[in-house]
DNA sequence: GTTATTTTATGCTTTCAAACATAAAATTAA
DNA sequence: TTAATTTTATGTTTGAAAGCATAAAATAAC
């Protein structure tokens, strides 16, 4: 990676961020500008650890984002998945609590914070903006629900296929449209899975044997969308 | 269950439901007001199915409710336990989608509901409100995926343990300071521990035999909250 | 009060996934 | 480069929980 890549343009990141929030006052915008700083993170990085308190709004900009805790036998669970331009725990700010889970960057990445108090000022003055995120996070409450009971109900292989299915959804194909556009090591893939490692590689060739994906290293090319569902759907 | 209990005083349930909402103005707690409907539900009765469409925000007054999600081989899982006073199928509301979920009654219930578009209206003038709300769905996305995790990760002993003391903090013990104030089938506390019917009943006659807690029906005692907890931490 | 039905209780068997054990391949470091 | 470490790959064993079967108990229906 070059080292140019460390000269952050933090005004077209800042733009970047506002595009999320659609209708911003030129005033609430100036003040966000204001409290705004960015950093880097090489890959393996961690932003924030499972206990930190959050100094601000975290908005990932570049780069890609595991979300993960650390279960009962160091088994870590993965439970979520960022990508640019998204942020990356809110949950802990607005709850008011400490981070509950550990942030670490997948790939180099940028990220950028706004100030607590600022941000939160701005939401204590604009309904429109707060019901927005609160329509995200009940979202989001909506998809956590249907996970557990996938994570806990589906078998394996059904588990297997609907990360594959996930990570295609979140971070597309490549051009070849069929390589999924993120590569995780067999570990991540499992601790995204709730499964061991071991059964993340052999459900993997398993999958490779019956056609349904390729494997190329960490590349996996997805050969059968419609089969790979199908073996989701049946859990 | 005598007849009168059918007659709601829908003042005193409205009083009960404006305590969720400390700083609500006057003109805002009459549109409340003006906007709410009661409904009685005996026991077993279905609130709202899964895939039904929010008619309003609805207020538990009265009763005890299981939220739950049918599973992948007709396995349901519990995915929360109301009590008065206390909102249900609000996170569909919010996300502006169907319930997620299927609320049905424990005991004898009162709901209120506070009709969708009046109490919307009044979230989009009140920011504090709205922000109080946000905190309170951030705090539920947090339980949620620590729940993913423990219900994944955690053995049978201590799933089952995490939902005695799970069920004992939400509905608190009656006055002998033992028995846990609300009464599952088996069934159901499988369906809240992610696991069989049969082995509800085994596990559950384990810690009997221990004597970490103590049966009778469906009344459970806990009888060494202690010990009930190692054992959930230990997983 | 008697009959059905549901719920609870236990024993036995099976199965899926974890744990363990190597070893090969791929990275990273020296 | 070579060595060290990590990641990936497979085979084998073990164990925890599900599945199945049956019966007793409790509850509801008649």
């Amino acid at each position: 990676m070059s080292r140019s890549s460390y000269n952050i343009d933090i005004e077209s990141v800042f733009e970047g961020v506002c595009g999320l929030f659609p209708n911003l006052k030129p005033e609430e915008k100036d003040i966000m500008r204001k409290n705004i700083t960015c950093q880097y993170f090489r890959k393996g990085e961690i932003i924030y650890k499972e206990g930190d308190t959050p100094q601000g709004l975290v908005c990932l900009s570049k780069g890609k984002v595991k979300l993960y805790k650390e279960g009962v036998g160091g088994r870590d669970q993965i439970v979520r998945m960022a990508k640019p331009i998204g942020f990356i725990g809110y949950r802990a700010l607005f709850a008011e609590e400490n981070y509950s889970a550990t942030a670490e960057a997948l790939e180099d990445s940028v990220v950028c914070i706004i100030e607590k108090n600022a941000f939160m000022g701005i939401l204590r003055n604009n309904a429109e903006l707060t019901l927005n995120i609160l329509k995200s996070v009940a979202t989001e409450l909506g998809f956590s629900t249907n996970r557990t009971v996938t994570l806990t109900q589906k078998h394996i292989r059904g588990r297997l296929a609907e990360s594959l299915i996930f990570l295609r959804d979140t971070y597309g194909l490549e051009d070849d449209g069929k390589t999924i556009k993120v590569y995780l090591s067999r570990e991540d893939l499992a601790n995204l899975s709730n499964m061991t490692t071991s059964n993340a590689i052999r459900t993997l060739s398993g999958f490779a044997e019956e056609g349904v994906i390729e494997l190329d290293g960490r590349r996996i090319k997805i050969l059968d969308h419609h089969r790979l569902e199908r073996i989701s759907d049946l859990g």
